[in-house]
DNA sequence: CTGAAAGCGCTTACAG
DNA sequence: CTGAAAGCGCTTACAG
């Protein structure tokens, strides 16, 4: 009953527990001879080597801990599932970390750092302004981390990431909706205490300012990242005594609650608001009217980082700090129209 | 720059690396004085345990195991939400396994418990039919595991499980359809190889039957659970030579694609046809037309099987293998209408 | 209340 | 090509 070790499978073998770790690592070392005696006792007694005493022994744990804001959104899905598939094939699972669109702390990313659960870690969170040196300060442990899309606050530029950019992209739907004719955009932002769609809100600011164009108090809204949160976002923007003729939402999950609402309140989608938002989740294009958006690469921003990030953990060497850019696409489809004069 | 180990703390402390451990792990065996010496030592030095050595010496890994079809579905999203936050609050990591929506064989299943990564297994993800000893067979190992969900073949009935009575809720929703009149009702499955929504479609089957009803040839399509693949087998149900009149998605997800499918055909709903969903994910409510639907309790179910698992974790004895049902509820929104005769 | 020592299951130089 | 032995960093009876 109990569990059968390397002990279990020499003796039957009749060999050392060397050799019967030689056979399951490096078993071009072994004679072919001793080998089958060793592979017979392993079927026998279906031996499997204790991955945890392989961890520790090895000082390798390969699991990789991904941090990211929340688990259900689609657009970080579709992130994770090019993470997912590259550390499949190269062994190695992952240990999902969801800090429900909170900022991390210095304190918690180090814990994290510390605990040894994982070889390396991917960030798809954002965090507080800190140090860049931070994660080797405690304790003297460093661990390799490579930060994806566009969740880190903008000092920490000492680790390598990769993202589409964020401010030109935003600055690109921004100025399709004035070369529309729009001169009342209103902005649709994450939450508060999270720098997830920062870049996304400068791009707008600096679109509407080199455009000349007011942003009136109010026209920028909270939408916290949820239906729910951008509902209540909208609601506020139709009751604006400048009512915006187009709302750019800084997700498209905050685009469908915006939708919704406009629909609730009886206008038309685009003719009489139109909307824009960002990522190009799959429900982008069945939604009514199909949403225009910015297609972002989820997939391969996730295969990327993850490439990433086992260089460096399995060369043991930086793979440098340059942000590396993936292209973004503007893609139109019916939730925005010309503004009629 | 190398990793401070307990013996280092000992030696600043100047004792034994067994008082170190006490302090850490059962503080009231240590006397005060001795105590605040380690304190320091820990703190100067900036030491945290090495949780793989912990883990491997303790033979216990704090991680949870879950498998689940699909990471992106909202539904398993909001039940791993529940998973999650106990898991946490128990101090449990979830190392995530996401099957793609395949059935897991016995190997797969068998390698899992023998990989010894997790102290237990969630199961959310159906597997073929196979006997209920298969997993303590595979050297002589077991692991605690539950059933979430319904996505278990109907002969594994060993495991413990929590999820609602899928067969009812299917026919309750069927049943409701045929009180307002539908008598052409038409079913969109998941996927052949899954039994992931064989109890709803079982459950719609039975209510036709007591109805008295017919189910034609090519009323029961394959969505495959995502969809684009419920846009195609809507569109087979328009051109059916009997269209339906009604259709019941076995998910949500589904369902969206459906309803973008008849818009698209320029068919109204709930006029012209009327949709029925299950889940009651978080976009149910803001599709237009709202969609109606069953609603799972999920979160409460993902909350329920940690419980249970975590009991047979730490009790080390089964909690009995009774499934757990929880209660579900037809939601009526807007996506059916009463048949015009 | 504390220390010396054994041992968890592996891997890996080091000899031979 | 193979074995004896050390050691990874902890925890835990067992003495004292």
């Amino acid at each position: 009953m109990t569990q059968v070790s390397i002990k279990d499978v020499a003796k039957i073998a009749g060999v050392s527990i060397a050799t019967v770790s030689r056979c399951l690592n490096d078993p071009e070392r072994v004679k072919e001879n001793t080998r089958i005696k060793v592979q017979d006792a392993i079927l026998k007694t279906g031996y499997s080597p204790n991955t945890l005493a392989q961890s520790f022994r090895r000082g390798k744990t390969h699991v990789i801990m991904v941090v990211l804001p929340s688990v259900g959104d689609p657009f970080f899905t579709d992130v994770m599932r090019g993470i997912r598939s590259v550390a499949a094939g190269r062994g190695y699972s992952l240990l999902i970390n969801e800090t429900q669109f909170t900022t991390m702390t210095e304190d918690e990313v180090g814990a994290m750092v510390v605990s040894r659960q994982a070889d390396g870690i991917v960030l798809l969170a954002s965090m507080s302004p800190f140090g860049t040196r931070v994660l080797s300060a405690k304790s003297g442990r460093t661990l390799p981390i490579v930060v994806g899309c566009e969740a880190i606050s903008s000092d920490l530029t000492a680790y390598p990431s990769v993202h589409i950019d964020n401010v030109a992209a935003a600055s690109e739907a921004t100025n399709y909706l004035i070369s529309l004719g729009h001169r009342r955009i209103a902005f649709i932002y994450g939450l508060e205490q999270s720098l997830l769609t920062k870049d996304r809100e400068d791009g707008y600011r600096a679109a509407m300012q080199i455009a000349g164009l007011e942003i009136e108090n109010g026209w920028v809204a909270e939408g916290k990242l949820s239906i729910k949160g951008s509902i209540e976002a909208t609601r506020s923007l139709l009751n604006h005594h400048k009512r915006p003729t187009a709302i750019f939402c800084a997700n498209d999950e905050m685009a469908m609650g915006c939708m919704h609402e406009i629909k609730s309140a009886g206008l038309r989608i685009p003719e009489e608001m139109s909307i824009i938002g960002f990522d190009d989740i799959r429900y982008a294009e069945i939604m009514d009217p199909p949403l225009t958006t910015i297609y972002q690469p989820a997939e391969d921003i996730g295969e990327r980082v993850m490439y990433r990030l086992l260089y460096e953990i399995e060369e043991g060497r930086s793979v440098g700090a340059e942000p590396e850019i993936v292209p973004h696409r503007l893609i139109m489809r019916r939730s925005v129209a010309r503004l009629a004069i």
